[in-house]
DNA sequence: TAGATCGTGTAGTACGTTATACACTTTCTA
DNA sequence: TAGAAAGTGTATAACGTACTACACGATCTA
């Protein structure tokens, strides 16, 4: 591809001279551009394929357009944001448009560093996934470039939106755990210190929790263990679950990662998943699919979503102005750790074991 | 921090106005270049706290360096890439530089474009995970940018190179299963259309195979099933070897993903694992780890070799030129997918169940 | 004390691209 | 057919930073 150190890179003076033109013929073919006959656009093109021109992105940012956005994302472990990633990769590529995914680590300033420094880099357009900070702050952001949020909830007159409806996803499994005859759900909440953003997904979640009891009549069952979504805080919320003489029948994890972390120390501590207890998680994360895992979940299809927020940012630096909320609807994949709870046979101690293999 | 759309962004053509100095000065201060006085020093800095001066990388990278380097990774889902972009990451963090994520996609053509897109951008630096082409053309490379390849064997003075030792960890994995006593061990392979780089880890890693066979005085049991390294190649694998005459009493999947299809056929089928059956993965990816899959697996310490490898970039960055090529060494990790093989019970079909239970 | 060296600051240009403003044809309108 | 409009190409001024030369005074050498 390249000659070597010793020729220099090809620039848009050297085409046009190539070409026999102005510079600024050039740059209109380039950028495809008003003003240019087909035989000039022929010529200038062959000259640039000639040349092995490329057009370079630091320079044509002080003036334009870079052609490339970038994704913030917390971390990279998570298999969910991956898919997210994935669905704007692709867009971003229909569209000739470079992704650069940025890890930003986790908490709010490292998170606002990035975008500043992705600013500065000159990306045309960004993604946040799960943004912390305020509407105003988000608000302001979107004034020196567009952005869009994914997976926060709040409509914006300033910034697009995607999410996921994780109120109704938390509905789907309280209306799953309820008909299978549970009535002691307990639920997995996330929680960070300082933030407390009703608009974050673990908000919504648990308000989608409290709402579906109530709904069923069973506010007084209600039961949030204030852990955090990861495997350790899993681990230790289904240790604490163990210790207490009354037992849930079901665990409503508000993330997969930490489904596993509960199932962990119920798989340590002998219990019989699901014919002790049941397990739900979300995301529906590859790793819930696995046969001996096989968690029922919520799934949100993190590659549609991540599809749509790239079209609308791709939009946006096309010029679009009005804001665009979107909202996707979650879907129930129900598995192998949830089954029917036999009141008799827990409740009243009377029955013979269940009928279900826990094991597959 | 950003004062909106109306004022604009401070220059340093600003801060110098506002230090009452030249910008020759100012830029000085910003690069911490020789020839300024620290009473100078200690107003420019002043001045440009005082504006909220940024340096726009697009500019600098103009003339000089953007101070941003980013690594190449076919694909996120891989949990080991996102472990070595981390080890990457955090080295950069330490020497301020950012690192982007740069997701080709698959195929080299996907790829090379990728890595010309990225020094378009102004990348002072780039680190390539696994990539592929031949040495000649990461050598073309190199010269052009400073490099690490990552995860791909054989030294180079051109580029620097960090690897973990694959065939040593193939050789760790025979040895366990080995002295297990095991006899039939089939390998599981991962085969690309075209290229046939012997550098790549997958082709050191059956060679570590075959090799420690032969060392073993195995030669006549060497297998090797030619599949991909995926959730179905594994599946699929696991199938074939479900259909055959005699079954291997061990596998050995040379990726972990790999390892979790062939343990789903072999689930599905109804095979105790590892009383019938033992499987071995390569990558120790957190999956593996949980308690119901439980996989003996290879541990390459992802954080350090991405670690080194951000050191090393930086320092070429520096202006190092001698190449350094660096390689690791991988431990085994040994959980409950692979016990000792009776042979009288198999092999002569005359002895009792075995001793361990399949299923934790 | 003349000359060299060092320390500190500045002027000015280059980097590669975009885009505004304008000039020159050609074609349309009334 | 005059004037307007449309079509096509060019000259050139930014954009924000880096850095080579150079200037000037102070300090060091012999």
């Amino acid at each position: 591809m390249s000659k070597g150190s010793v020729s220099k890179r090809p620039t848009i003076v050297d085409v046009a001279a190539h070409a026999g033109v102005s510079t600024a013929a050039a740059s209109k073919v380039l950028r495809n551009a008003y003003g240019v006959s087909p035989e000039m656009k022929a010529k200038v093109q062959a000259s640039m394929k000639a040349l092995g021109y490329r057009p370079l992105a630091s320079a044509r940012g002080m003036r334009g357009r870079t052609h490339t956005v970038a994704v913030v994302v917390a971390d990279l472990h998570n298999e969910f944001s991956s898919l997210l990633v994935e669905g704007i990769r692709r867009e971003c590529e229909r569209q000739r448009y470079r992704l650069l995914v940025a890890p930003a680590g986790s908490g709010k300033a490292a998170q606002d560093r990035m975008v500043e420094d992705l600013i500065d880099r000159g990306m045309d357009g960004i993604v946040l996934i799960s943004p912390l900070g305020t509407d105003a702050e988000l608000e302001t952001m979107a004034t020196n470039t567009p952005i869009v949020v994914l997976g926060r909830h709040g409509a914006s007159q300033e910034f697009d939106s995607v999410a996921a409806d994780d109120f109704a996803g938390a509905n789907l499994v309280v209306d799953h755990l309820v008909s299978l005859g549970h009535r002691r759900i307990t639920y997995i909440n996330h929680t960070t210190e300082g933030t407390n953003d009703a608009r974050l997904p673990e908000e919504v979640r648990v308000r989608g929790y409290v709402d579906a009891m109530i709904r069923h009549g069973l506010g007084d069952a209600i039961d949030i263990l204030q852990s955090q979504w990861s495997q350790e805080g899993g681990e230790q919320s289904g240790k604490t679950i163990l210790s207490r003489p009354q037992r849930p029948t079901a665990v409503f994890a508000g993330c997969d990662v930490a489904a596993f972390g509960v199932l962990t120390a119920l798989w340590e501590a002998g219990i019989r998943i699901p014919d002790e207890i049941s397990v739900a998680g979300f995301d529906n994360i590859f790793t819930t699919s696995l046969a001996p895992i096989s968690i029922t979940t919520v799934d949100q299809s993190g590659l549609d979503m991540g599809g749509t927020a790239g079209r609308l940012l791709l939009e946006r630096i096309g010029g679009r102005t009005e804001a665009v909320n979107t909202v996707v609807q979650p879907g129930l994949v129900t598995r192998k750790t949830t089954a029917a709870h036999n009141h008799l046979t827990i409740d009243a101690a009377s029955g013979p074991a269940p009928n279900v293999s826990a094991k597959v």
